[in-house]
DNA sequence: TAGCGTTGTATTAATAAAAATATAATGATA
DNA sequence: TATCATTATATTTTTATTAATACAACGCTA
């Protein structure tokens, strides 16, 4: 018997960030193309930016920076504020996992 | 900005018990019905029905009790186990839910 | 024994989510 | 100027999830 736990952050109820779209963001990061990323994920290119156009929309700012055209056709890069995000989002899921298996083991030892 | 959680039980990795079933098994215990139960939550019967079943089957062991035929046509009732399991959950998912807000706090505050 | 509101299923319909596809525009390079 | 891989989007198709419907069996009561 397990815990499992998903997080995510709203803005008026809305669903604007959580793992998916910081996976994403890790691996466009990584790669330099949300195009390579989502081939990377087994996500459909429609799927990604439909996630990150939807999260920078409900954010209000931008969370890549795009290329198009040019050597290699373009690419994305994140913004700061981009960085800042999956960084803290990163060591919030991380304390919040931990305390929750805690938290759980409290009621449900031994079951 | 505020942070929203899901959390539920798992078996063998397969998700066994969340916030679901837990309401559903109080709106029984409260109208000691299923039926009464599912429409309560406008849920439809099957659909209740199924969440109990597949909770009992990957917990291996009853929930409800029930009665058919009679009387108001029978009903359902909580076992034992059953009225533990949800004390427990709600317990845990209390305590889980105020920790991980603070945890929020620590990383969004002022966001 | 007829009627009632349940439980327990199976089957079908409706809805939502996800994926696939198609297409235009971009701009560095050869 | 032709090529290329990309972004940005709209549209269609497929898949998965959820809900609705239907019906037999049950057993108390009138």
């Amino acid at each position: 018997m397990n815990i499992k736990s998903k997080f995510w952050i709203t803005l008026d109820g809305e669903k604007v960030f959580g793992k998916g779209p910081c996976t994403l963001l890790k691996m466009v990061e990584k790669l330099g193309s949300l195009n390579k990323a989502a081939k990377e994920l087994n996500m459909s290119y429609s799927k990604a930016w439909g996630i990150i156009n939807r999260a920078e929309r409900l954010l209000g700012y931008s969370l890549l920076e795009t290329k198009t055209g040019g050597t290699g056709g373009g690419g994305s890069y994140l913004t700061d504020k981009a960085k800042i995000l999956i960084k803290d989002y990163d060591l919030f899921s991380n304390e919040a996992r931990i305390s929750l298996e805690g938290i759980f083991k409290k009621y449900f030892k031994g079951l």
